[in-house]
DNA sequence: CTTCGAATCTGTGTATACATTGACGTGTGA
DNA sequence: TCACACGTCAATGTATACACAGATTCGAAG
């Protein structure tokens, strides 16, 4: 693989994690000779960050952009649009079988998330493979690719709003719900419950953000043992 | 400004222009030579240019990416669950001398038309400040930039399907419309005036996609006398 | 004449060297 | 002591040199 495809991997899982926090500043020596390359593949990952948001052009130079709870709302209004049209192209064009394997998933994530706290990985991991599979019905590139940037963006701030097991139980009854609209091929109960869910995961969100300023802002959330690096 | 950055203008100009046409092989040297700058800041535009969808990157090299009819009605999809989300929060948002103004202008294309055919660059202009002016109300960077990247998608197939007058006074009262609705801050007619107006549009690019496939494939339209170098 | 192989050549990927700009620090003069 | 100016330094922007991979072509052998 090229070096300057690897380097726009690292930097770009680096800052969806929070490793990279915003506001830090990207030198292009610095990164080339942590990462053991030169400046030119460096400087193509940063370019690519850059168009897809992740990182800003200062004078100085490169460094990673802004995203904080404002831009939830934004970023919400934008995936709602994007998703509840998504679910309506799924419910026409969808592959039954696909859906009726993730349907049966979503009912039993009741036992998943009761055996261990830590399976919480795992429900996350069935949502990304709903979002795969969302993406191959829709049968478009471009509504795909739009998708694909607002996730981005809104992974960076899953971390500082976590759900907690309750809302997860709560969501993945919604998630059940638009898939059965999509196998029924029902593409407008699988929009609005797509705005059902969001509304209600946005809502969530908030609620906890609105929670944790009362605390101190760099406690993490009980649950979660993640250790950070946040200066 | 910086070469890079001229350079990635004036290739994405040259491909939503139609001058480099679909499959067009975007050689680094032969572009560095024309130019007039070396490798390095082409190589930084081809990047922007594969991250925007203008270019895809093959075995060989960088090579200008397809458009078809067919992705028109894909287009059109993201298209329309982003504009109506737009109409509807710049019904919120929306500051109303400026579309006041604008409301003005589009209830007066009839005269701008009447004058001379050659004043339906006059009228894109004007859908260009509405366009603007959206951008300005939604307050929702995340949401310009996604309509902005279909927005330059289409522009490369507006050529092959230019409108003719009488869409253009029909799709004319249709934007009043939707002006309309967002000075009176109804964000449901927005929305919904504004399907209405990208179905018509679809709907009219289709027709003439349909009836150009009759004649011979490197005819131009009729009244307009764009010298084109199609291989 | 056909086919296989090797050599060359073209083009990308990467590294490095050079240029330029802006900032920071220091020194000197008032 | 403060202010201004000059010099140095650090970082980006650009150009070029080097490495490598794939394709094409030419030549030789069957």
């Amino acid at each position: 693989m090229r070096a300057g495809d690897r380097a726009y991997q690292t930097l770009r899982e680096e800052i969806t994690n929070g490793d990279l926090p915003a506001g830090t500043v990207l030198g292009e020596v610095e990164q080339a000779m942590r990462l053991g390359i030169s400046r030119t593949p460096v400087r193509e990952a940063l370019r690519q960050l850059i168009s897809e948001g992740l990182a800003v052009q200062r004078p100085r130079g490169v460094e990673v952009s802004e995203v904080s709870f404002e831009n939830i709302g934004e970023l919400y209004d934008v995936r709602l649009a994007l998703e509840c049209q998504a679910a309506r192209l799924a419910a026409q064009n969808r592959d039954p079988d696909v859906f009726r394997a993730l349907l049966v998933d979503f009912q039993h994530v009741s036992d998943l998330l009761n055996t261990r706290d830590r399976n919480r990985h795992d429900y996350y991991e069935l949502v990304n493979r709903l979002d795969e599979a969302l993406d191959q019905a829709v049968h478009n590139p471009y509504l795909v690719s739009a998708m694909a940037t607002v996730r981005t963006h809104l992974a960076r701030i899953r971390h500082m709003a976590r759900s907690d097991r309750a809302r997860l139980m709560d969501a993945a009854r919604e998630h059940a719900l638009i898939v059965q609209a999509i196998i029924d091929g029902n593409g407008d109960l699988a929009a609005h419950a797509t705005h059902v869910h969001l509304y209600n995961s946005l809502s969530h969100r908030l609620a906890k953000a609105a929670s944790l300023e009362t605390r101190t802002a760099d406690a993490v959330s009980p649950d979660e043992g993640d250790a950070r690096e946040t200066a």
